[in-house]
RNA sequence: CCGGGUGUAGCGCAGAUGGUAGCGUGCUUGGUUCGGGACCAAGAGGCCGUGGGUUCAAAUCCCGCCACUCGGACCA
């Protein structure tokens, strides 16, 4: 591609609506703009990364036996309605009505379209296993689109499912799976990491996500160089340590005043915080036509909870369970803001954090103004209702598996891979017979990638004061010609069979042929990040060039011979990925 | 959705105490330049987000709405 030719817009300033590096870097080197919030257009370098990425996504999925095919975005309403899901999914999709007010979303995952285009034909357990993905633009009505390509409204997704039947089945699909992420990242250059994710209302052991290692992901994981424990902070278990042989001494309760906070309270009385019970204030309310059902949630002072395991402790919605109003709950329970300890509470769920019940004398809330107990213990002193580890592991708690400090890290969720069971096809009535002629009910698989969010994931760990650095795999181009004298006939003449000659070899190439200064096109070149650029200058008299790798290294001036030969090398070396 | 901020030229911004607009960059033309975002000169380019109000007069003050953005909540 000539650059002369090109519609490529690349910008001096940041513009004001980026933040991250990731998403200034493309923007002003032409890949994407928005259209609107959450919203963007790929310009053609973006345009050709993304497809990149598609294709390697592509090629592992099609290595592992998945098909690929093309369901509308469009979803029917009904569809979701026999699911369960039209209601439960919430604000987030993307609702629509044709001119006869019937209702569609467009589609934020697919789980019901596949199991529905599935169950059209499958009827035999001699038809499965079977996967089958699509790569398509998803719509997630977020209330806060942030970071460019990270957390849009619109974006690219791969989706694959997987039917089997049985869960050994299953487990050998999310293997398959588990592997071609594997190999997907690889190939794209990122620095990831697979970790254990909560499974939410499905329960079991059966997820993880990839997470692509940087600064400004949104979520954290938890992992331990000592072993191979890796999860994200809500799935994170805690071990608990053994808790030091003590007696149990007389509960004693003390005036307090005004100690609002644990820091307070262990001040006052001159105890280190582990030594305290924090209370959490929750309301569960599933429809507006429930009564509100009041929780109130016990750890120890120094720990932070996991709202994720308190809901999956309670066995709730997600989006049921809100911070109580204080003074609502304190008429109906008695509990005191700044004051509430498990002694003295009435006509709530009492959910005590695991750690609690081995922890001796304690300090907690007296549930009345001023005042907290000492020496409180489980069991004597209090009950729970619920007694399940509902803390979020922290940087430096003891690993849950071997027991050494763990270790937090930022990242970005690119891809996740979850066993869905027979939730959908029990849903939808998904079921094959098997060789007794029994009705069995298939099991389901489902494996996302974010391939838009992947391209920025990539951008952001592989760029620098200048510019983007693709990996050659992603690259939207293998190689750029810099010619610096457009007018100079020497010059031009050895760009020219320079950049025939690279086509010919199959690598793709941009010749910077534009009326430009020379260090208009070396900021360009650096800022849009090619892998491998060659400056034809002065030198050209000579038959010399310039090479250049934007990863960095020395330039090389060689002959344009060595140039086309090295760089060709290179380019079929990586252009797969490792 | 809650709270904060911002909407002025393609982009980035300035426009105290009201008097219908400017800087940088980019763009056009001419010239000089030509190895890390050149210089000189001359130009083109704005319904000051939108609706209402106050006023002789509003980019500027007041109210509503919309959009964008930040923090948070939320996020199969």
């Amino acid at each position: 591609m000539r650059a002369s030719n090109m519609y490529l817009y690349t910008l001096r300033e940041v513009p004001a609506e980026a933040e991250i590096a990731s998403h200034i870097l493309l923007l002003r080197a032409g890949f994407i703009r928005k259209q609107v919030a959450g919203v963007y257009a790929y310009l053609p370098l973006g345009a050709r990364t993304l497809r990149k990425i598609e294709n390697i996504v592509r090629e592992e999925m099609d290595a592992i036996g998945a098909q690929e095919i093309k369901p509308s975005i469009l979803e029917p309403a009904e569809l979701w309605q026999e699911s369960g899901r039209w209601t439960a999914y919430g604000p987030e999709l993307w609702r629509i009505k044709n001119r006869d007010g019937r209702e569609f979303c467009l589609g934020p995952t697919h789980e019901e379209v596949f199991t529905d285009i599935v169950r059209q034909n499958v009827t035999s357990y001699r038809q499965l296993p079977v996967q089958l993905y699509q790569i398509q633009n998803k719509y997630r009505d977020e209330a806060r689109p942030r970071f460019g390509l990270i957390r849009s409204r619109e974006f690219v997704m791969k989706d694959n499912y997987s039917f089997d039947r049985d869960v050994e089945g299953l487990n050998h699909s999310y293997q398959l799976n588990y592997q071609a992420y594997c190999n997907v990242f690889d190939r794209c250059g990122l620095h990831y990491r697979p970790v254990e994710a909560d499974t939410g209302a499905i329960g079991g052991t059966g997820s993880h996500e990839f997470c692509a290692l940087c600064e400004v992901g949104e979520e954290t994981i938890l992992y331990c160089d000592h072993c191979d424990m890796a999860a994200t902070d809500e799935k994170a278990d805690f071990r608990d340590a053994v808790a030091p042989a003590e007696d149990e001494k007389p509960l004693e309760k003390k005036l307090t005043p005004g100690t609002k906070t644990i820091e307070d309270v262990c001040n006052f009385l001159g105890l280190p915080q582990d030594k305290s019970i924090k209370a959490l204030l929750y309301q569960v309310q599933v429809t507006n036509d429930d009564p509100i059902r009041y929780v109130a949630a016990f750890i120890r002072g120094d720990r932070q909870v996991n709202e994720i395991k308190l809901v999956n402790a309670l066995d709730v919605p997600e989006f049921a369970l809100t911070m109580a109003d204080e003074a609502a709950m304190g008429a109906v329970t008695g509990c005191v803001g700044g004051f509430t300890g498990p002694i003295g509470l009435h006509d709530c769920t009492i959910v005590v954090d695991s750690e609690l019940v081995n922890a001796k004398n304690m300090c907690a809330g007296a549930c009345e103004e001023d005042h907290h107990y000492i020496n409180v213990n489980y069991g004597r002193d209090y009950k729970g209702d619920i007694i399940k580890d509902i803390k979020l592991l922290q940087e430096g708690d003891p690993c849950p598996v071997c027991g050494q400090p763990v270790k937090s890290a930022r990242s970005i969720e690119v891809g996740q891979v979850f066993k869905l069971f027979d939730k959908y096809s029990k849903a939808l009535g998904l079921t094959y017979k098997d060789e007794n002629q029994e009705d069995q009910l298939v099991q389901m698989g489902c494996y996302g990638i974010g391939c838009s969010r992947t391209m920025q994931a990539v951008v952001e760990q592989h760029h620098d004061d200048n510019g983007i650095i693709w990996p050659m795999s992603v690259a939207p181009y293998h190689v750029i010609i810099d010619l610096v004298g457009i007018h100079d006939e020497t010059q031009a003449a050895l760009a020219e069979d320079l950049y025939a000659k690279l086509q010919k070899a199959g690598v793709e190439v941009i010749l910077d042929d534009r009326d430009e200064r020379p260090g208009v096109k070396f900021k360009d070149a650096d800022l849009i990040g090619i892998p491998i650029r060659i400056v034809v200058g002065k030198k050209a008299a000579d038959g010399i060039v310039e090479y250049k790798l934007r990863r960095g290294g020395d330039v090389l001036e060689l002959s344009a011979e060595e140039a086309l030969a090295k760089a060709v090398e290179l380019v079929n070396a990586e252009r797969y990925g490792k």
